[in-house]
DNA sequence: GCCCAGGAGTGTG
DNA sequence: CACACTCATGGG
């Protein structure tokens, strides 16, 4: 794309193949050349620091994107430090250094919260799909072949039907209720509320249980402290930790023991836990 | 064909 | 509180 705008940020460390391809944000595109493509709001854009700095090239949007991107990766987050105060952790200190570069990303929450609803028991390819799908049939076309996310009330007419006919499976009656329930001043509200708070009220909504709920704290609100129970970390934690135990309890454990980073110290345990599976998902073990 | 997937909702003991 | 069961479907 000839005389695409070009910007460059300081953020690092970072690691685009961690960070955006782990299963933490689902929309980004790896390129042959290692660069990624993703949309931000209505700006398209593509990240790249093979040769250094972090060079975005914006496809779509002006110069806004430079401050959504540093946003989207938590330009803010001091690595190191997270770290340094997680390498506290005898059981985590000596693999941290494979996931340096690794940021937690901080989504739009209503993409967020769709985007971990859609994921229950599902896999990243399939939540991949269904999320692009949703983006083609209700979002905004802002530039060839690449959609806005939907907004809710962009999606709010969709039917079930139609939605089931996305490959969503019984996931489109959440997400049909979802969007009855929910309107843009909820979502607002919600980005005042403390952790806990916010917690509550996420479980209150159609689809949302505990590990959706912390998902969304985590990726959508910027709880870093916030701690999400998969099946990858449910294992992690039984096999280096020798903790097992229902949901409150695990969550319990890891908030006394990882504190204000939890979330960090959660995807750290998940990317290793994934990637000593048998059909290893992970690129990067 | 089988088992699994970044689980939630509901009912039962 | 803990389980058990169901939900719809693509991926490996």
């Amino acid at each position: 794309m000839r005389n695409s705008p070009r910007l460059t940020l300081d953020i690092a460390p970072l690691d685009l193949d961690m960070t955006l391809g782990c299963g933490q944000t689902f929309r980004w595109e790896r390129e042959e050349d290692g660069s990624w493509t993703g949309i931000l709001g209505e700006c398209v854009v593509c990240l790249d620091n093979s040769e250094g700095p972090l060079t975005i090239q914006i496809r779509h949007g002006g110069e806004r994107a430079g401050g959504m991107v540093l946003e989207y990766l938590r330009g803010g987050d001091d690595i190191n430090a997270i770290q340094a105060v997680l390498s506290k952790d005898p059981v985590l200190s000596s693999g941290l250094a494979r996931f340096i570069g690794l940021r937690i990303v901080k989504m739009p929450p209503w993409e967020c919260i769709v985007s971990f609803v859609l994921a229950t028991n599902s896999n990243i390819k399939r939540i991949t799909r269904m999320i692009n799908s949703i983006a083609e049939g209700y979002g905004e076309n802002i530039a060839e072949g690449m959609y806005a996310f939907p907004s809710v009330e962009g999606l709010r007419n969709a039917t079930i039907e139609d939605l089931s006919g996305r490959g969503l499976g019984y996931r489109a009656t959440y997400l049909h209720a979802l969007c009855q329930t929910v309107d843009e001043s909820t979502i607002s509200r919600m980005e005042r509320m403390a952790y806990e708070d916010l917690r509550n009220e996420l479980k209150k909504l159609p689809g949302i249980g505990d590990k959706v709920a912390d998902c969304i704290s985590l990726f959508g609100f910027g709880h870093l402290g916030s701690f999400p129970i998969d099946v990858w970390v449910e294992k992690a934690l039984g096999r280096l930790y020798g903790v097992t135990g229902s949901y409150p309890v695990l969550r319990r454990f890891a908030t006394e023991r990882f504190g204000a980073f939890a979330g960090y110290a959660q995807e750290y345990l998940f990317l290793n836990e994934r990637s000593l599976a048998p059909d290893g998902a992970c690129a990067f073990s």
